[in-house]
DNA sequence: ATTTCTTGTAGAAATAATTCTACAATGCAC
DNA sequence: GTGCATTGTAGAATTATTTCTACAAGAAAT
């Protein structure tokens, strides 16, 4: 028995397989889903613009201060939209920074078919979409500070230029795409080293690497 | 109208949603597929034991050592298998190693989905898909007769100071370490980098994780 | 409400790394 | 066995990076 009709879904994937795929669970789910693809932000936004969306699954590959802003700015466009973060990257580090954005859902990429189904029809009846293991990092930062992935400890712009600095980005080309001078790139790396306690760019891979945070 | 039938495929890859997702193009495309599925490898490796496969359709996430190992696992098992890698990684850097362990065929996530079933059909008729530029690599590496692991173009020194490099120590270090001047050290970088055709620290590490991994 | 901490930003000075050039010794091809 | 490429080595000049300091805006703590 399909659920809920006349729901409008965005799927938003650079992998169009990916789209297919997720259409294809909603059409099983729901009744006369009308569903809009895009595989890039510049689309997503046309499509939120012209028309009312009720949940946005959004796959994120570059997770960065500008994909943070870009949920902002859906919401400012749509205060009602859901969104759900579908994503290959480590919940530990990212999920609570996007649903302190304006997310409702974080689905990491691995989940099994049975999970997205449980996250659509969830997203579309209670608004929210949270694993255990969310929830349990939701109470915990409410708790206390517990010891925690080192690279938690990042700031998004840190975050930002650290993943820079692992594809192989010197400072005058971070600061180029950044838009801000090479010494605050440089103060930047500074504090990313003191906060991880290291002092070299194969030390942050490695740790990167040992954290997982390698998405896909 | 549907091409050739009873062929038995296979999905590897860790998103269930993938794995959905091109199981519907080869529904599309083919006649009385039989589509098995796996998550992981050893799955994979229990279904080649016991069913004949046509066609593996292998998603490499962690692209090392140890997935070119399975590949050559996988065609000794099954040596008539075709295998068409599904990745997000770069071509570039990764096709040619794939194709030369018995992959026949590579295709960019990111692809369309008109390019998936290009992949699917051209593999299933003609046993291989190759993109235009790696059609064009394979001519490059065969003219210039480049050494299937570059690592072993460089020298003794070379290798020394890549490994230093590896380990995070500055050139001061290293000039330190091997007594002689820190230029001498930027030189060797230089020529490192030449050799590898590459140009910062991050592309030397994930180019000895690649060829140096001890799955092979 | 006010201090304190964190974050994003940068300049000046100091230090490190790169580039370009060079050269002798070894190796190897013809 | 002579020429040409590779290897190990550096200096001078140029560029890139780091360090240290600073400051304003926002968040958090008291």
């Amino acid at each position: 028995m399909k659920l809920s009709n006349n729901c409008s879904f965005l799927i938003t994937d650079d992998h169009s397989i990916v789209r297919q795929g997720i259409s294809m669970l909603i059409n099983e789910l729901f009744l006369n889903p009308k569903i809009y693809m895009s595989g890039n932000f510049k689309d997503t936004f046309k499509i939120i613009n012209e028309t009312k969306i009720d949940l946005l699954i959004l796959d994120i590959n570059f997770p960065d201060g500008n994909s943070i802003s870009i949920i902002k700015d859906i919401k400012i466009i749509q205060p009602e939209i859901k969104i759900l973060i579908f994503t290959a990257y480590n919940e530990d580090i990212y999920a609570l920074r996007y649903l302190n954005s304006g997310a409702s859902g974080y689905l990491n990429k691995g989940s099994s078919e049975e999970e997205m189904k449980q996250a659509l029809t969830s997203m579309i009846l209670s608004g929210k979409y949270l694993t255990q293991n969310v929830k349990d990092r939701i109470l915990d930062s409410y708790i206390s500070k517990s010891p925690i992935n080192p690279i938690e400890q990042l700031s998004n712009r840190e975050l930002e230029v650290a993943r820079m600095l692992i594809k192989g980005y010197g400072n005058l080309e971070i600061s180029d795409l950044l838009n801000v001078k090479k010494t605050t790139v440089s103060t930047f790396k500074n504090r990313i080293f003191e906060k991880l306690e290291i002092d070299n760019l194969a030390a942050l891979i490695e740790l990167f690497r040992l954290y997982n945070d390698d998405g896909e």
